[in-house]
Formats: C-alpha cells, sequence, structure tokens
DNA sequence: CAAATTGTCCCACTATATGGCGCATTGCGA
DNA sequence: TCGCAATGCGCCATATAGTGGGACAATTTG
C-alpha cells in the first residue's frame, strides 16, 4: 500500500505498532498481517520491547507500551494550535470568500488566536488577542458545546449583565437559547445571528484533541447580505468538516 | 549505548523521535544529534510524516505528530494494571518476605486486585476481589493521596460510621488523621497502625500513570512483632520505589 | 502427555538503506 | 532590501544492514 521509499525497516516496525494497537498481540497473528517471516518478527519486536514501545509478557502477547504514553503526552503539550490549524482555516476562507477565525476559551470568555480576512473587501473588527464573551459569538458557542450544560445557564447570564445598554446586540433569551444549543450540539456546529455585532452572522464549530476535549473553535463570518439563512445551513456542515480535519491533525479520531 | 541488534533504520528512527520528544525541531540539530547525515536523516523524516508519527511545518521544524496521541491514548486503554504489576510485587514479597497487595480504588473503597502471599507462614484475611475501607487501610491511604485534600474529610467519616462497634479498629480521631496524611503525602507512602485489623501494619505507596494520576496503589503487610517502627521507616522508600517502578511500566516519568 | 506457540540463536545472500552530491526554495538576519 | 544558511527533494554507486530460512529449547494449553 506505501511507496517503498527507502526506509522498510522502519515503516515495518510502525506498522507493527499499528498492529499491536489494534489489539493483536500474538506473534504469529502479527507476522500473518505484516507478511513477514517469524524471524524478522521477532527482531523487530524485541527491538521495540527494548527502546519501551512495546511491553512484552512472554508466551502471553505485546501490548503498546509505556513509551508511547510518555511520547502522547509530549505530542498533546507540543501541539502548536495555531500553527497546525493554519493550513485549514487558510483553505476555508479561500473557499468560502469570508472571514474565518480561530480561537479558545479562556477564563469564560473566547480568545482570539488567529483571523484570516475574507475576499469581499469588508473588514471586521475582531482581532487576534482580542476577548469577546462566549454566549454572543459564534466561537464561543461552538466552545461552549464542549463544556457540561449545566454551566451554559451561567456563561449566558455572564454575556447579558444587568446593566447592558438595550441597544447593544445580544444572544436570545434563556430558555431559547438553550433550546438552540441543545440543537446545536446535535449537528456539530452553531451559528450567530447577529448577537455579538450587528450586520455580522457566523457558522462555527468546535476543535477537539486526542483526549476528545474542546480545545478550541473555528468560524466563518460575514455581512448578512452574504450570509442568508440557506447559505448558513450548507456551511455548516462544511465548517464542521475542517474543524475535524483539524482535530484530526491533533490526535483526534472519529468516533 | 544499545546493542546493535540488526534494527538499525527502527532504532534510528525511534531515536529520532525522542530527540523530537526533546524539543530538537531543526533538521540540523536533529541529523548532529543522531549522528546521521543530512539525506538518511530527510528520509526517515519524511517516512514518520507519512505516518504521522511526526508533524512538519515546512522550513519551521518537526513536531510529534497526532498517531502518537493516539497510540498513547490506546496504550492507556490496553494496560493491564495488574499484569504489569505482577513482576514488581513478586519481587516486593520475595525481598521483604511479607505479604504484598495490590488495589484500586472502586467507589469509594479500596478493591484488591492482587496478593502475594508472604514467606513468614502466616497468612491474611485479605483476598483479591475483597474491599475494604478507604481510611483504615494502607492501600486506601496510598490512594487518598492522590485526591484533593477536601474529599479526605469525608472519606475518613465514611470509614468510621456512627453505630461502629467500641471493640473495632479504625483509624485515628479527625484533626490527627489529617496531620498524618499531609505527612504521608510529603514522604510518598503511608502506613497503617493496626487501624483495619488488630495485629497488622503495613507501608504502603500509590501507584501513578502517564497523567500521574494516582491508578493503584501498593502496600507490604505483616505482623505487628515483624513490623517494629524502625523496620517501616526503611521500608517506605523501599515500598515507594517499587510503586514507582510500576508507574514507570504505565508510562509515568519522575518529576 | 502431546501439540502448538513462542523465545533464541546462527548464517549466507542480496535487497535495502546509506550518504555524498547538486539544485531549487524558503526563511532569517543584516 | 538583499544574501546567506537551512531546508526540501532527487539521483545513484556502494556495501552494509536487514532478511528469512531453519534448528532447537522453553513454555503454555488442553
Amino acid at each position: 500500500m506505501p511507496q517503498a521509499t527507502g526506509t522498510q525497516t522502519l515503516l515495518r516496525g510502525l506498522a507493527l505498532l499499528d498492529c499491536v494497537a489494534a489489539g493483536i498481540g500474538d506473534v504469529k497473528g502479527i507476522a500473518a498481517r505484516l507478511g513477514t517471516p517469524r524471524s524478522t518478527t521477532n527482531r523487530m519486536l524485541a527491538s521495540l520491547v527494548a527502546q519501551g514501545y512495546l511491553h512484552h509478557i512472554p508466551y502471553k502477547g505485546y501490548l503498546l507500551g509505556p513509551k508511547l504514553i510518555q511520547l502522547g503526552m509530549k505530542a498533546l503539550e507540543q501541539r502548536p494550535l495555531v500553527a497546525i490549524a493554519r493550513p485549514h482555516i487558510e483553505a476555508l476562507a479561500q473557499g468560502t470568500g469570508d472571514t474565518v477565525h480561530l480561537g479558545v476559551e479562556d477564563n469564560g470568555e473566547v480568545f482570539y488566536l488567529d483571523k484570516i480576512s475574507g475576499t469581499r473587501g469588508l473588514e471586521m473588527r475582531s482581532r487576534t488577542g482580542q476577548r469577546m464573551p462566549l454566549a454572543s459569538t459564534g466561537l464561543g458557542k461552538a466552545l461552549m458545546l464542549g463544556m457540561p450544560s449545566a454551566r451554559w445557564a451561567v456563561l449566558h447570564a455572564l454575556t447579558c449583565p444587568p446593566g447592558l445598554p438595550a441597544d447593544r446586540p445580544r444572544p436570545a433569551e434563556w430558555p431559547l437559547f438553550e433550546e438552540q444549543m441543545t440543537r446545536f450540539l446535535a449537528q456539530g456546529w452553531a451559528m450567530d445571528l447577529e448577537e455579538n455585532e450587528l450586520g455580522i452572522r457566523c457558522v462555527s464549530a468546535p476543535v477537539r484533541d486526542g483526549r476528545e476535549q474542546v480545545v478550541a473553535a473555528i468560524s466563518v463570518a460575514s455581512a448578512v447580505p452574504y450570509m442568508p439563512e440557506d447559505r448558513m445551513t450548507t456551511l455548516g456542515p462544511v465548517v464542521r468538516a475542517t474543524a475535524e480535519a483539524i482535530s484530526r491533525d491533533l490526535g483526534w479520531s472519529a468516533p
């Protein structure tokens, strides 16, 4: 299946790891699956065990080893979200022509990590490094999808403080808001209908890491004329797909 | 450092992963550290990237990839605690001559997973599959070291219900108990002074996994005559060392 | 107890990885 | 803005490093 590019032994070793990850722990099974003779298989197994990539229980079988756990943890830390998401959100901006945002949750707010301006001429006020409420932004709602729904009420209230000027845009009132969120959760993407900035609508989706946790969110935003209801409906799955592509680069694997 | 056992390419590739894990992301640095020429290094890098073991940001550097996160997670699931701990607790039983236990926390209690009987002739009533309170057993206290100290009070109260017969052994009264636990936490191992069974003392320590979480505990138990105070003091670090050896096999790495 | 798997060597053969080199790109510092 | 240093990518003759067959011992299973 792969193009043999001069590292047979390495690739075989990695395939072997996959094999064990798939639950095949006996030498016979592994050798059969890789198509390697017993002696070769054993040789590689020995090396992988010596390095801690596999755990060996003699005459019982092989299991993924402690080294992989360590490396997995290190990998989680090293992951530079912005750099990894970049190519994906660039493609999304290219494909939609609209402005794309990347953000994370920080201290009950959205924190903008990256922004790709759209090609429609209009510029949004948002800026990398900026902070915004969770419940009134597309990014924020996508991030909230990863939290226990019990926290929704608090965050919603936080976004609509008592002294908020009457002319400021705001999310839907509570019972309705919860209803919307439940729908967003089911479909895997969310919307913002001028709830944060008049004239701006957006479609968003959550990004998860290897632990299934929501670690970020992306959104496609544009002015109302470019964002009729039906376009948002078709855009939803697209945004979601991009978010999932980023998630995969972060170690996430589809359910 | 390793004996070249007929898998140079594989070992080099794994060393390369270590290298990147250590934070060396530039080709030049990696090549220098492994002692391989540029072309060979690039070839391996390409293969590792193709398989998802590394993430590549062109002209920027290499990082541990998503595949390692996935494998790390799988490794955590696959880990058969009992089988992995076996050789270690056997060695401990051999070395001390006393009975060794392995247990986990389950629903606010200790659950005994394994037991190696000592060589002193006396047999303990404990049995694999048994349940015991957390606060009155050595295993339980070691497990409690991994919990937020706020939970200690609840668990202590749970172990000493109002209707407990006056002649039943029990842990120290509350203010003192907390004091003891704080000391145990600092030294990394705990004691049980006939608090669960009259005439039985034990020394215990927590076992952690790759996420630093306490997932189990081990203890060395014996009759009082074999367990004078000073022996417990020397045994403590030994038990702790064994627990840490198991932890390492579970992916834990010393702080 | 026998059958099936597994762990461990050994060894001749050649496919496999090596590493030197050149060129086009890209990024960074001056 | 420019030039240098790293990097990505490909080619290729060479011999080294991995291959795979086989024999034997150790271990588990039933």
